[in-house]
DNA sequence: CGGTCTATTCGATATGTCTCGTAAACACCT
DNA sequence: AGGTGTTTACGAGACATATCGAATAGACCG
């Protein structure tokens, strides 16, 4: 059986990303809260997030965002690096994140 | 049994929407094209948006988007109208509609 | 009253999502 | 090699959503 951290890591370009994902992506509380730390504090491996969720379920909400087109990921040794990818989704979707992101919950 | 036009037609307050429901409710297409006709077209009834949906299934979208807030309805006669709630949208999260309306899909 | 129009609710089906626990993979360290 | 730390995939459960057709309600019109 093929487990562990085995997919490539595959990112949609951004003219590939959909609408309907990035804002299902953002409707969920969990992932907004991922997203806005990495606002606030810059890029982390997927660990540090201190979030009141499972690992696994934490896992699931990093591939919903890296799937959507919000976060890049890379390894780092055994940590799983994060980063906002807001530069290029303002030239496809400008102010939209940070709005969505500023609205009260 | 009970059917046809009863409900009350319900609204939430504009500070009891919850951004979640706003943006679950933006992140299905035939809903962004009720809500991106009402504002190129002004105040309609549901029966003259001509989507390539069931008439149930229209319906259920309607109701999805007067509980998220995004739109108030009202009864005249055998039709039901539909108005964007903009302004009063505006005002707990300025620009967020209009952003995500104007954005590529 | 009977017929028509508009829109809804209901029931069913198919699909997707959030959650978790468990098991596995890979990197690092001793 | 063996142990630990980080993260993921898988499987399962509970719940939500999108879609449709059929039945129904109320408004209007003749």
């Amino acid at each position: 059986m093929v487990l562990g951290r085995w997919a490539p890591l595959s990112h949609p370009r951004i003219e590939d990303v959909a609408l309907d994902d990035l804002l299902r992506a953002l409707a969920d509380p969990t992932r907004r809260a991922i997203v806005r730390l990495l606002i606030a504090e810059g890029d982390r491996p997927c660990g540090t997030f201190g979030l009141p969720v499972a690992a696994s379920t934490l896992s699931h909400h990093f591939r919903a965002l890296r799937e959507a087109g919000l976060i890049r990921q890379w390894d780092e040794g055994r940590q799983r690096m994060n980063t906002l990818r807001l530069d290029e989704l303002a030239t496809r979707f400008p102010g939209l994140v940070e709005n969505v992101l500023d609205a009260p919950d």
